[in-house]
RNA sequence: GUGGGUGUAGCUCAGCUGGUAGAGCACUGGGUUGUGGUCUCAGGUGUCGCGGGUUCGAGCCCCGUCACUCACCCCA
């Protein structure tokens, strides 16, 4: 609101879910996560903060999201500590899952999912907040491309099952720790042959990779002759790819090679994939994800190869409506009472109880509108049925349905009333 | 952090070279003394984002400020 009435308003980049699109909202969450619980994924949840090191080491020192999009806190302790609004999920579940032992009960992979917000301290535009929902699966402890390929696979049907079709599927592998050093040493040396911006420069030099995937046509047109990491992998790499490539295809999952997705996390190796839509603003990722095969070990953890992925909820809303599906939210209110008078609302109070505790979801006009008024309520409460009494009704022992559809009304006896409705209802 | 755009009724917006603010929708009530979704009649609403300046006079011009929004950057 712009309005100075208005004296407190969401803080910067949050909104509020209305009933309006809460609906959807939960609709879509619950999309994105069903073909997860039918693969054997189970549900996690971990605060929402965490130690700040936690994320500076999980998600990399190098990074934006460490170095300048992070919400702090500081502990009231003698020993103050510096705690961090979760930017993202991954180093939370691994962490969870190495303090509970998890992946010493004998069945690895540890597969779990999650559904929460998460926090990045960005400057706000169309599909990017700093508070954003996420639903996201881990696979933990197991070096398996049907793990790499089974994860990209239920993220493919979760948007299929929404009725989503414009996305594409960027996949590339990011090599080990044996041959990706090899290729960031032959990039690095070809960046700084390139006359580049002072952060960019910087950058070039900490996280070479992550310069593959400027936007700006000035970095983009230099990068022509840019040696591609694909050259650079070692057998192993190759291989692991070439079966993560094979079992997508076999599954009828189309996707499309990206040499230089790189995605914006230090822990990735091997795998990454994204998915992409065009109608996000100028925002392209709906989800995204890969292997992270180091990241168990840079937090104080045994080696436990592992990936996983992040859907975004509000990016996977804004496709949709890019893609101008309307999910079928089913109407909240199939009854709505309107009563006349005093006696007819106790009467119609008792038999909206009655309704609601059998199951049937039914309303009823609260203060004192107008019989016209009443109905206007009824009609935009989207119930398929209205009841309608008034003393002439309750003195023959019935009430009125009305059909809010047809606008047909048949009077019925009172104490029959729940049953005819349940009838009606089914 | 950097740039552009926009702030007028609950919502979407109009408002001419400065002359004291409007439409549609929504809302409330009537036409129908007991019936919505169509029709029709009537009715109310504003610190024109905020603060300052110029002017006889500012929604309009100038300065500042805040908010929203889009884009860069980055990412879900």
């Amino acid at each position: 609101m712009s309005s100075s009435s208005q004296a407190f308003q969401a803080p910067r980049g949050t909104y509020d879910i209305l009933p309006a699109t809460s609906g959807t909202v939960l609709a879509v969450r619950e999309a994105l996560a069903a073909p997860l619980r039918r693969a054997g994924y189970g549900y996690i949840e971990t605060p929402v903060f965490e130690d700040v090191n936690l994320f500076s080491r999980g998600v990399g020192e190098s990074t934006d999201i460490v170095t300048k999009e992070m919400f702090t806190l500081t502990t009231r302790s003698e020993e103050s500590q510096q705690l961090a609004l979760r930017p993202e999920a991954t180093a939370s579940v691994l962490r969870a899952t190495l303090e509970a032992n998890l992946h010493r009960a004998g069945n690895l992979p540890v597969k779990l999912w999650y559904s929460g917000s998460q926090y990045r301290y960005e400057r706000p535009q169309k599909g990017r907040y700093r508070q954003f929902w996420q639903v996201g699966a881990e696979a933990i402890g197991a070096e398996d491309p049907a793990l790499d390929a089974e994860l990209i696979i239920l993220a493919d049907d979760a948007y299929r099952s929404l009725g989503l079709r414009n996305f594409r599927i960027l996949l590339n592998s990011l090599g080990d720790k044996q041959c990706r050093p090899v290729y960031r040493q032959a990039l690095q040396d070809y960046l700084r042959g390139l006359d580049l911006d002072e952060e960019t420069r910087r950058r070039a030099e900490i996280n070479p990779l992550r310069v593959l995937d400027d936007k700006r046509a000035s970095v983009q047109d230099q990068l022509g002759g840019a040696p591609m990491l694909v050259d650079f992998l070692c057998e192993e790499c190759k291989a692991y790819h070439e079966q993560v490539r094979e079992l997508l295809t076999a599954a009828g999952v189309a996707f499309e090679d990206d040499p230089k997705l790189v995605r914006g996390l230090d822990y990735y190796t091997r795998t990454t994939f994204e998915f992409v839509h065009d109608g996000l603003g100028s925002q392209s990722a709906v989800g995204g994800g890969g292997r992270y095969d180091g990241l168990s070990e840079m937090i104080g953890g045994p080696e436990l190869p592992s990936v996983g992925w992040a859907l975004g909820v509000d990016r996977t809303v804004l496709a949709l409506e890019a893609e101008g599906i309307t999910l079928d939210v089913p109407a909240v209110t199939d009854v709505f009472a309107v009563p006349l008078g005093e006696q007819a609302k106790r009467v119609l109070f008792g038999a909206v109880t009655q309704l609601r505790r059998d199951g049937v979801s039914a309303d009823l006009v609260f203060g004192g509108k107008g019989i016209k008024a009443a109905m206007k309520a009824a009609d935009r409460s989207g119930a398929r049925y209205a009841i309608v009494a008034g003393e002439r009704d309750l003195a023959d022992g019935v009430v009125q349905l009305k059909d809010l559809g047809s606008g047909d009304q048949t009077p019925v006896a009172l104490d029959a009333l729940v049953t005819t409705l349940k009838e009606k209802l089914q």
